[in-house]
DNA sequence: CACTAAATCTGACAATGTGTCAGAATTCCA
DNA sequence: TGGAATTCTGACACATTGTCAGATTTAGTG
């Protein structure tokens, strides 16, 4: 069967706000600017979003997956835990660098609401939690220091989320490399000090 | 000399918008609602700030020093280099957590407008430059890792900045000793590896 | 093809919040 | 006490939001 029409309207609308935030600031997307920009009317926007935050909620989802995806490689504990980890914050790096406009989009929206707030703070503390698995499981092997996983699991999060969006979020983006060794630098010297090569030397500079 | 009237009518309006934050969010505060809390008129507040985020810029700037202040501890290069770096954070963690409500409205709000998106990075990045620094100083004393300083500073401090403004932010804080330990064991963990007492045994779980 | 029920869309409305006046009220000091 | 400067306010124009009732289009059926 064809999309339906309601489905082309509503991709339609999506991708419009997906082109405008390229360039523009969430705090620039009015409703009426965004659907000046479709060949629909102001008020067909509520037919399918209950506003601008739902709206950026959705967006969000379409990316969630992705990034969920590339932590894969490091919690399912196949392969060495270091390479693991640098494979996943590898991924991480490059989809946030694809999605980046997005995501600093949805960080900028989330204070504005607290429906979409919640969102993304359980989007983050999602990953908190499977972290900080993943350094429970490393430490009982001994190969990670002893300490309470899930703060440090939190501050990490919170590090790449920060960078990330910093990095990516707006116009002219940031070197993928620089930020992808400075996060690695940080993951491997706090969760593998005692495997030397990884912390110390394979980074490189 | 007593104060003017207006510097009395401007700090009223100041402590109501401060009393206002510490039980509700940014998006909550309007121009009106905020006004009708004090015993003067709505348009009194465009009298002293040009909009809301002007207020909120002016907020940030009384709580400003402060946390400056508790920098000065590690970059001040007196005493050990792990001692200062504890004390300094220590003290972060302390004045973040006092201040907590109006840190995360200044964050909430900057999204929101131009300018004081600008303030609150330019605010971020100034820590970026001197940690930067200091790392770049320790790395020729051969205690810190050879890496470029600057991306590792930033997202160091993007994580403290996440991690206090989540941590203190809102209603019910975390406990503060879980935030700093956490939030202590990256730090020593990145820059002074080689001082085993440091970065394993001495934070404690 | 003609018809109609459902799906899709829109003009127009009420409500809320913003920022800015001209002028009223008050303070202060000569 | 008088009058200028300071401080304050009621009332306005504007932008944006969210919601209708009804118009238009689509798609399936006889």
């Amino acid at each position: 069967m064809p999309p339906s029409k309601a489905a082309i309207t509503r991709s339609a609308i999506l991708d419009a706000g997906s082109v405008f935030l390229e360039t523009r600031p969430f705090r620039d997307l009015t409703v009426g600017g965004l659907m000046a920009t479709t060949e629909y009317s102001r008020p067909t926007f509520y037919l399918y979003f209950n506003d601008l935050h739902g709206f950026m909620e959705t967006l969000l989802d379409e990316v969630k997956v992705g990034i969920v995806e590339g932590a894969r490689a490091w919690l399912s504990n196949e392969g060495d835990a270091v390479g693991g980890l640098r494979q996943s914050l590898t991924t991480l790096v490059d989809v946030a660098h694809q999605h980046g406009p997005i995501l600093k989009a949805v960080a900028d929206a989330a204070p504005g609401d607290a429906r979409l707030e919640r969102v993304w703070e359980t989007f983050l503390g999602s990953f908190d939690e499977v972290v900080s698995a993943r350094i429970a499981q490393d430490q009982a092997a001994g190969i990670t220091p002893d300490f309470e996983p899930l703060p440090v699991a939190r501050a990490l999060n919170r590090m790449d989320a920060g960078m990330l969006i910093h990095a990516f979020g707006s116009g002219e983006k940031a070197p993928k490399d620089a930020v992808l060794s400075a996060i690695m630098r940080v993951w491997l010297s706090t969760l593998y000090p005692f495997d030397a090569a990884a912390s110390i030397e394979n980074i490189g500079r």
